[in-house]
DNA sequence: CGGCATGTTTCGCC
DNA sequence: AGGCGAAACATGCC
């Protein structure tokens, strides 16, 4: 679940701890750096902010960052901004916590919890952002236009690359194609001027409705339509699926071109 | 049991 | 040097 709709969510539902100071944390010492513990202790909250997929938790000191991978969530003051993930089965086990921030005694919910079955996910301090384009709510057209015209790839590849757009993940690039009516296999250089600003209209429109409606599996290429292919809502003619980019691909080969 | 999964990093090959 | 495709990562679910 976790793309930048989802980050968005938790970070708004995070926000709620600004100004309250850090009592004792927890982590999985696997998935972050050394020393951890110690270094956020003590700290102040300060702002709650996401950058494309990451959730940073600003304080007085070092800057939380929350990576989620595949199947990374968070629970804040023991209560789920998001229940479950689409395809798993809403088991939420302790052993899966990886991160637990205190901000007020022990015996309470931990203020974030950090799950994650799969330990593709991990936490990081003052991570290192400079890779990340713009993100999938501010790019511009003339942006976007400039990276397409320079990427022999599958646009497909080029707006899950989070250098380009950050923020998109691989149910929403599929979603934001389907409304621009864009094949997910057209090389990028051969997007024209007028398609990346169909694009960009798309994100701005179709990523805040889902973002309204709880997420990247909200659109119209959702989990279930991904899994049983039915007949394009828009037109009636059959979904494709295939691997494009490396990744799971649904599309419309009538209308999208 | 085999295959698949909403992400990122790394490797080898141009 | 940098773009590209494939594999690897760890684990649960169907």
């Amino acid at each position: 679940m976790p793309e930048g709709l989802e980050a968005e969510i938790w970070r708004t539902a995070i926000e709620v701890t600004v100004g309250r100071t850090i009592t004792d944390a927890y982590v999985d010492e696997r998935v972050a750096p050394p020393g951890f513990v110690s270094a956020v202790r003590d700290l102040r909250i300060t702002a709650v902010r996401r950058a494309g997929k990451v959730v940073l938790i600003d304080t007085d000191g070092p800057t939380i960052g929350l990576h989620f991978g595949m199947t990374g969530r968070v629970v804040v003051d023991g209560s789920a901004p998001i229940e479950r993930l689409s395809y798993a089965s809403g088991r939420d086990e302790a052993e899966w916590n990886r991160l637990l921030l205190w901000t007020g005694p022990p015996d309470r919910p931990a203020a974030v919890r950090f799950n994650d079955p799969r330990r593709f996910g991990h936490v990081s301090l003052d991570p290192d952002l400079s890779g990340l384009g713009p993100d999938m709510f501010v790019v511009t057209p003339s942006e976007l236009r400039a990276v397409l015209a320079r990427r022999r790839t599958s646009i497909k590849a080029v707006l899950l690359d989070q250098h380009v757009v950050a923020g998109l993940g691989n149910l929403c690039v599929d979603e934001v194609l389907w409304w621009a009516g864009i094949a997910p296999h057209r090389a990028g250089e051969n997007v024209t001027v007028e398609e990346a600003r169909r694009l960009v209209t798309v994100m701005r429109r179709r990523l805040r409705v889902m973002l309204r409606r709880g997420g990247s599996t909200t659109g119209v290429i959702d989990p279930r339509v991904r899994a049983e292919l039915p007949h394009c809502s828009r037109d009636g003619a059959p979904l494709r699926r295939a691997q494009i980019g490396n990744r799971t691909t649904v599309w419309c080969a009538a209308h999208q071109r």
